[in-house]
DNA sequence: GTGAAAGCGCTAACAC
DNA sequence: GTGTTAGCGCTTTCAC
């Protein structure tokens, strides 16, 4: 264990004695607390000037103050769409003084509950979360421990956490039905991963669209596809080699999609001459994938900058009711619709 | 400031008690300390989890020992070469049990050497810089600290930094010899943000392979695209408004490609019928826009994870010589180039 | 309003 | 090998 060689940094210390003051003055000064003297709270803050005073966030997270970092539970890195999440969090919080850790526990649910026993120590003030695997597990932890985080993109299960979601029923519902009203009939939903709330609810938005539409609901059209592009190619696979081939398919997000047209494409179909495709959330390549990707749009930087700033409202007060933000989705059309060839029929 | 409601944790002492041994020896197992006789070691394991004991980061490191975090330093995190790298950090980072604070400059100088001065103090053991605004307004400060960092993608300036890059000069110079031996003669580039070693390296490459192959260098023909799709939209713009169009566009990165193709569309020409196009970078993108991309490959995932690699090495072994990686490029050829419509008078 | 002093949980000398 | 103890830099009572 190799020994640091820190030099040692301006403290509050040094700043006390160059301006004559005793130390819990200037801390004091460093927090805002209004009971001192403006003109002591003046010679202070010139001394911290003069000394180039830093507050180390350490001993103030020990100490029992405000580290001025907040967490980041995420799944993973990989995707867009948590990329897009991360950009709205970092840009709100630029706007705080507040720093970022990031917590990637790589899908393993024990990573999940590992971290957030390390976190309610201090280290962070409050806790996002993307999409949680397995909140029931700690959630009540939190609480417990009165400890401020907002959930993004997750929600049933519980219903006293702060959220951001957006209207992922509504938004499939919405894809669907811009499908049949092209004329589709056999639409195909490849799904996201089991137990998502929005890869449940999507697939919701997708029956009860066929339903209000009087077209049966086949199981056999439905397969899952992980929201990766990979899982998205496997499931067209399938998909494409029904002996009633699907005119349409609604992914559940736009990575799957994606993995989706290759496979519509290696089966030498062409989109959306043979095959429609309809995504989930928006990420940039949909805009530029081959043909652009009809998408209902998730506002996906939105929701990590309001969620961000619900965070901080709750590390400032805690007494702060918790809320649930709900975002509106909204359907993006670009080229990979059309009629189907048979439209005529319908 | 709302004072932190937190419930004792698990300490190093209660653990103590728990294993009828001092606190000192219980620090010891936990840091992997050899001197612990075999027997009492294994009761403290026991009393650690029997507790469910986790150590307190900030507490460690206050006390001076290591704190299991790692910083990353980056300009933002819009980009997907940004989030690229930071893939394989996170990846490598898993394997050892460090955790990642991320300080984001969104651009701006004076919040880079901001941050160092925080850093420093012991709130994470280690940095990784990617493509530094100002670097040498404070590696020295990092060096004097004797605080471990690796740069990335970054050279010139500073012989003495630890350093991952990759070969733009080379990987420049073989995506212009790709055009010029396809025929074209009038080859655009798509310059990157001054001052960025690898932009000056990359145009470097790029001369040197006209100069090679006895084409003149022209001036006119490189246009400035900061990095990014705009930039790279607005630099065709120009290049395709010249009295003599090229035939060839070669962008610095793949981000500016992107926009670039935008723009040609734009002019109603077609890609690569009338204007050839390569990128550098090989973002995810690159290979799903239409038509998909023939660029220069950068390993953005593995210079983010041997650049933790060689991190943790310093850390644990500060007096371990710093090393500089170089990782090569590699022309992924793609459907975005093609012979010049005149290409029978070359 | 202001200072003194007691921790926060831990590491690293230092004794034995 | 193991325990004792002095900080690390700060927040927060508690007196005055």
């Amino acid at each position: 264990m190799a020994s640091r060689n820190r030099k040692r940094n301006v403290t509050i210390i040094d700043v006390a004695r160059e301006a004559n003051v005793s130390y819990s003055t200037v801390s004091r000064v460093v927090n805002n607390n209004p009971h001192v003297r403006e003109d002591k709270r003046e010679r202070v803050r010139e001394a911290m000037a003069k000394l180039g005073y830093v507050a180390n966030p350490l001993a103030r997270g020990l100490a029992g103050g405000q580290a001025q970092v907040i967490g980041l539970l995420v799944r993973d890195l990989v995707t867009e769409y948590v990329a897009q999440i991360l950009l709205g969090i970092d840009e709100e919080l630029a706007t705080h003084q507040y720093d970022l850790m990031l917590y990637t526990t790589h899908h393993r649910r024990a990573k999940e509950s590992q971290y957030i026993q390390t976190l309610t120590q201090g280290f962070i003030d409050g806790l996002l979360l993307i999409l949680p695997l397995d909140p029931g597990a700690y959630l009540e932890t939190l609480r417990r421990h009165q400890f401020p985080y907002v959930v993004i993109d997750h929600q049933g299960f519980d219903d006293f956490s702060p959220t951001v979601v957006s209207t992922n029923t509504r938004g499939a519902y919405e894809a669907t039905e811009y499908l049949i009203k092209l004329g589709h009939r056999r639409i195909a939903f490849i799904a996201g991963s089991e137990n998502t709330s929005s890869a449940i609810e999507r697939l919701e938005g997708y029956r009860a669209a066929l339903q209000a539409h009087d077209l049966p609901f086949d199981p056999a059209l439905v397969q899952s596809g992980e929201f990766d592009q990979p899982g998205g190619f496997h499931a067209a696979q399938k998909l494409l080699s029904l002996p009633e081939r699907p005119t349409a398919i609604f992914a559940a997000n736009d990575a799957s999609a994606i993995g989706a047209m290759d496979a519509i494409r290696s089966h030498g179909l062409s989109i959306p001459g043979d095959v429609s495709i309809i995504g989930f959330d928006d990420i940039r390549q949909s805009a530029y994938c081959y043909p652009p990707l009809t998408t209902v749009r998730q506002p996906l930087i939105d929701m990590g900058r309001i969620a961000t700033r619900l965070l901080m409202t709750y590390i400032a007060n805690p007494a702060h009711p918790r809320e649930r933000v709900v975002m509106n989705t909204e359907l993006v059309i670009r080229e990979s619709c059309a009629p189907p060839r048979s439209a005529g029929q319908a």
